[in-house]
DNA sequence: ACTCAAAGTTAGCAAAGGCTAACTTCTGCG
DNA sequence: CGCAGAAGTTAGCCTTTGCTAACTTTGAGT
């Protein structure tokens, strides 16, 4: 899974005959990924007002994000090219089947990222922090294993 | 002009009628913040060419982050903007006391981070991968929390 | 010494994600 | 009802960070 949520960003490696120094990133999220990042911190906003208020209004998001209306009214167009919001003209904003799947994702990673967090001895107001940068780098496998140190400890090996 | 008037992004908080459902993010890095996330991923590059070879060319920021070269030319650019690198035409690029004091803090972050994942049981090649995303994202308290407990272990309390 | 490919530069384009300013629509209340 | 202010929209601008294409400079090899 993931497949479905990826934009953009086809591969087209490019090799230039001199030797290998640094190796090459490969990972290269840089800008299509921070795109999706935005996307993520929206539509789990957009889910956490719904879950809240039953509605979701653009003036959430401003007051959210801190970002002028228009820049909502930006992203919120750009969401919904992408399949990922429906919203009508002066009507609230709601999710698509889509839109929802990422918002439960994100929020679930949301949450482990910041429990782990507190577990391993942050701060409150830093784990809440840290954990929203956090949550959009954190691969599956890193996600199991913070589950796994929390449930069960630090694995004795190492 | 205008310039003592404009209340333009200050604080200027607007709430909306309705209760307290999402609370502010007050963190809000997204723009500018991305910025010097470049600009760290850059001048670390920049420290590993200089550190593995003596120098370092643009081809090696090339390679390294699969970008072309005009893409590494305009980055430079705003790198020597800001003060971080300095480069002539045709030559290589060094760091400047900043840029090098930047690239430090970058690379003991990412370390510190990606020997914590191993530490917690992920994978060599994923640690490596997350590592790199998630450096930007960690504060000092969560960077000396990771440092603890892989010193003392799990604290108690909690 | 010349040539030619690789490295670097410059110019121009695009999309994301910000902004302000000016407009329209909606709504609550006097 | 009517209207002011809140909410939403639209247009236009900016910067970052990518790109391609076309150019110049450098330097290695014959």
């Amino acid at each position: 899974m993931d497949s479905e949520f990826t934009l953009g960003r086809i591969g087209l490696k490019r090799f230039h005959s001199a030797s290998a120094k640094l190796p090459p990133k490969s990972h290269h999220r840089t800008r299509s990924d921070h795109a999706s990042e935005v996307a993520e911190d929206y539509v789990e906003a957009i889910a956490d007002a719904i879950a809240a208020q039953g509605i979701c209004r653009a003036m959430d998001l401003v007051a959210h994000f801190d970002v002028t209306h228009a820049t909502v009214n930006n992203t919120i167009s750009r969401l919904q090219r992408d399949g990922l919001v429906v919203t009508e003209p002066y009507q609230p904003i709601s999710l698509t089947a889509k839109g929802k799947r990422m918002a439960a994702k994100a929020r679930q990673r949301h949450e482990v990222v910041k429990a782990f967090l507190r577990w391993i001895g942050v701060s409150e107001s830093t784990a809440t922090v840290d954990s929203e940068g956090i949550e959009h780098h954190v691969s599956d496998e890193t996600l199991q294993a913070m589950k796994r140190v929390m449930a069960d400890g630090i694995p004795p090996s190492r």
